[in-house]
DNA sequence: CTGAAAGCGCTTACAG
DNA sequence: CTGAAAGCGCTTACAG
């Protein structure tokens, strides 16, 4: 077995108390002490035990991380960012990858709370009525990233979905495009779902440009469904010469499918993605994107919740709102009269 | 704070021993006690401390995963996975990114061996001497995944990167090339580099077709190496007609470089990569690989690991040696003398 | 500056 | 079938 601190306190010749300030980097051991234990540490390879700590401490430096999707790559980018935040600080991460399984997640929570997490981030909006009150439940902070659930009782670090969409719609019409479809997410997400169709629907109205519900498709963020859903848009009668689609994986998924119809983007088609993740600069054309600051959403997502672990008092009771960007590549033209 | 053992023995009248017994599932207790105790349970929303409970039971249920990179396609698959197959078997995943970065290793794998896991999952190669020897002082299973390290003491999850190689080369050879290119790892790689790159030659070879120097070019597996290298592989004269990448994201990377210099896979150049990964779905044309089995891999590593650490005695002494398969999309055609 | 003792929240022989 | 007590490997008042 692994030495323990008794181990190194015999070794040493001193009390496991004197070991103990020595490793907690405490004042008042007298230099001579301080190198014998040192030195049986060495030679030991001593390493104290963190779940020993943990249980005196009542602190784990654990933070439990729920992502819907691991190999999603918005996903994958984010907690990235979130990995590497979190280790700068000396907090270690508990992943759990649920993919639409509620009971999953609902059991990780628990494993969450057993091992008592200091913390959660959770990366997903649509709560169950179970999860939701369980989460109510606990007393420690969680803390939403690049979603926000309906209640408010939990803080968000998300951009303006609402503004994003607005923007990346305004900059269709600006570009002179008048057959403008949507392909969107789940409407019972708040976020992504509906302030991103509200800021497209408004983008229209303001710069006058009609609606045209048959142009309008609903979906899961997913490649396939966007594929899918192109497919559908593609038999419009007339079809859309632009398409805003509310992430990049749905964007390519369309992409695929004007594709593998032998039509062209942009020339046929022009798309615009967001969130702004690697794939943009995987595919050909190269896809316009409004770019969410995934990198920044990470790490103010953990320094938040650092603070809010440290100190309760001061941490933030509203949401935080970082900026969006318009990323222009080569997935986008000018709409020609005539073609 | 939380309610503990003790608040429930005293709501429920009985000591805490019982509330352990009937916590653990134990028989031995009288029906009328445990629905007691658990009443108790319930009232006080009551969950043990998996702290206290792995201090005594000298188990923690967490294994320790090193990846080399999050958002890479190939090993965000592998790790959800690997994530997947943890959970079913009530194990939890502390997840480390490290980005080449070797210190960043060495403090994560301290960290694991203080949180006292049970076991560690590492999934590159390049060990450092120093975390080599690290590795080899910690007395608990460590398995590697989709990569293997020079020294034997260590059991690896793989496939057999040579055959796997040697039949993604001879492939383009059927299709009549005669100029294949070879896009390789990191040589220093026991793995993916080496072998690899035996495997292509040792196809080209038996297959009596020349070997060209200049059309062998060493990178890093990733996207952009992929493209910088194909842009030098196109200055050759005469250029190749046949390219094999070792990673999908390589080859996706050269792909793009021929089209940025407006010429056609497959027409003016086949591409085959390697991995399997979701990628080769994503691009168009669809990428044509040689596949590793993912999930089976990241599946396997956890029931071995988990075998390993409830059974040491009967835990493999010998790599995993799983299966690859050429799955074949629109990225290869046969070569055309007349052009 | 140093150490004996209590305690963190559990489980597990041991005794009854 | 049930409980008192010891112990897991640490930290932290408390006393000296």
């Amino acid at each position: 077995m692994a030495p323990k601190i008794k181990d190194v306190a015999q070794k040493a010749g001193v009390s496991v108390t004197t070991v103990s300030r020595v490793l907690n980097g405490e004042k008042y051991v007298k230099d001579d002490l301080k190198a014998k234990v040192k030195q049986a540490i060495e030679e030991l390879g001593y390493a104290p035990s963190h779940i020993a700590r943990s249980l005196v401490r009542k602190k784990t430096n654990l933070i439990g991380v729920i992502v819907p999707d691991l190999t999603s790559s918005f996903y994958s980018t984010i907690l990235s960012s979130i990995e590497e935040t979190a280790s700068l600080n000396d907090y270690n991460l508990l992943v759990c990858n649920i993919i639409e399984d509620t009971d999953k997640e609902l059991k990780y929570l628990n494993v969450f709370h057993e091992m008592r997490v200091d913390g959660i981030i959770i990366m997903h909006e649509k709560l169950s009525d179970e999860i939701r009150s369980f989460i109510h439940k606990l007393d420690i902070p969680i803390i939403f990233s690049s979603v926000r659930p309906v209640d408010h009782k939990f803080i968000s670090v998300i951009i303006d979905d609402y503004e994003a969409a607005y923007d990346a719609t305004k900059y269709l019409t600006e570009l002179g495009h008048e057959r403008i479809a949507f392909l969107g997410g789940d409407m019972r997400d708040v976020t992504s779902g509906q302030n991103r169709y509200v800021g497209y629907r408004n983008a229209l109205k303001d710069q006058r440009v009609r609606i045209i519900n048959d142009y309008i498709r609903f979906g899961d963020y997913k490649t396939q469904s966007g594929y899918d859903l192109m497919k559908e848009l593609l038999a419009c009668e007339p079809r859309p010469t632009a398409l805003f689609a509310v992430s990049d994986d749905m964007a390519v998924g369309a992409m695929n499918c004007i594709h593998d119809h032998q039509l062209k983007v942009p020339d046929d088609i022009s798309i615009i993605g967001f969130d702004g993740s690697q794939l943009t600069e995987l595919v050909r054309p190269r896809l316009t994107s409004m770019e969410q600051p995934i990198q920044d959403m990470g790490k103010i997502t953990v320094n938040t919740m650092i603070e809010c672990i440290t100190n309760p008092a001061s941490s933030p009771r509203e949401d935080l709102i970082l900026g969006h960007k318009l990323v222009v590549r080569d997935s986008c033209k000018a709409y020609q009269q005539e073609r």
